[in-house]
DNA sequence: GTTGCTTTGTCGCGGCGCTGACAGTCGCTC
DNA sequence: GAGCGACTGTCAGCGCCGCGACAAAGCAAC
């Protein structure tokens, strides 16, 4: 049990960092229950899906793409929370009790996913049991990954946690078998900077000296990661 | 809508500060086929309730006293997450694929609570439809206050995240209409620094100029908030 | 009382990283 | 190609706050 040494799993057990698929372990006919509800929506890289103060109305699920969720701080500084990958479910505020939306959801691929208005949705939670397990996993993982970010951000330096985000979006993809040890992150170095909690230019410094070292390959807007093992010792001073 | 202005709700709604209660809007039979499942543990102050590590087998419903919720970071600093108010749910972890606790609670005061198994709970929320929702919902609810700890972390000073957990936890307390502006929050200096993500001494330091203002009053291992107002205005400096 | 542990109070040092400023570069649009 | 905005690179300055150290004060147990 405990830590899956290979990453060849199709239906991600628990330890492993592949993110839970809200529609895995359903059947066909299930699937199409569900998709029945839904309309099908895309927009194209950098595009907002919702903004603060968009009414609550929709949850949503990724098809393909990545997308970053963000909060505005006080001051109106951008403060990364996560980024969605295919097959997980955001924008769920709405479910509970959210009228106006308090986040903020952005395109970071040119994304395709599933529109469900929260009425809908809800009646799918209660109606299907197994939706229901799924959508509370996810949810609980997600969790589990802000307190991880939360604490490092209060006990690790800036290079340490550039590394660990870079490793944790390289391996939690589930596109990561395909394309190997060569994830590219579609980051600017500021959503970098905003993931971790730190400024833009500490930010650049640390990934200059990174890519110098052969362990990543910057592009513009892009971050290709390399060397997986080498981002952990990195990491490590 | 948006910010209600009396504190007086007996039913908590959408913007209020007071926290989900698992158990409002459901029925008294409901609530006894409920509770037939679960055994009442209590524990005294300073006990851990479970550790990491500790295998997951059971989630717990605080109906008194509070708790604290934490995790270890790698160089073996305790980060605080969450301070669980009665009513809430803590230890649901267990719930999704955890068979191994990761975090850690400890009882701040003496407390009373229910202990479910997780397969008893799971069914419970499969055949309770409005728990299961209830559920939800506190969960959301959790998670936008970690979403607004992430935020205050990265962009407020030391001195502001302590007037935002003192005021927060005043008035998200169920308690709280009972003792008014008097409110006690049975922290040590050590548990205010880790949940705001800062040092003790810098800690110390703030809320010794706190009580100099008569904003509040140091106990040991307490603090009484006596004027909510002022906390306010004395985070924005 | 004595012993011992936990909590609190205070100080100085040093460094990480934020801030501000500015230049260079890439990619887009017209 | 000209212009413009977004992104990237770099540097100097400095301030907040983490850290180590130590003393004092409660609290508990005996």
């Amino acid at each position: 049990m405990g830590v899956a040494a290979s990453p060849v799993v199709t239906f991600p057990g628990p330890r492993h960092n592949q993110r839970v698929q809200l529609f895995s372990g359903l059947g066909s006919e299930e699937l199409s229950r569900i998709t029945a509800h839904a309309r099908s929506s895309r927009q194209t890289r950098g595009e907002f899906i919702y903004m603060p103060g968009d009414r609550a109305e929709c949850v949503y699920i990724l098809k393909r793409g990545r997308v970053k969720l963000s909060v505005l701080s006080e001051s109106g500084k951008e403060i990364a929370i996560d980024i969605i990958q295919p097959g997980e479910i955001f924008g769920e505020f709405a479910l509970v009790d959210e009228s106006q939306r308090s986040n903020l959801a952005q395109a970071l691929d040119d994304v395709l996913m599933w529109v469900f208005s929260k009425h809908d949705f809800t009646k799918l939670l209660t109606s299907l049991p197994k939706l229901s397990f799924s959508y509370i996993r996810l949810v609980g993982d997600r969790r589990r990954r802000m307190e991880k970010k939360l604490s490092d951000i209060t006990s690790k330096a800036v290079s340490a946690r550039i590394c660990e985000l870079l490793h944790e979006l390289s391996t939690s993809s589930v596109e990561f078998e395909t394309t190997a040890t060569n994830y590219i992150v579609p980051l600017t170095h500021q959503d970098v900077a905003s993931l971790i909690g730190a400024a833009r230019q500490t930010t650049t410094t640390v990934l200059n000296d990174l890519e110098r070292r052969g362990i990543i390959e910057l592009g513009r807007g892009s971050i290709r990661v390399k060397c997986l093992k080498q981002l952990q010792t990195y990491a490590a001073f």
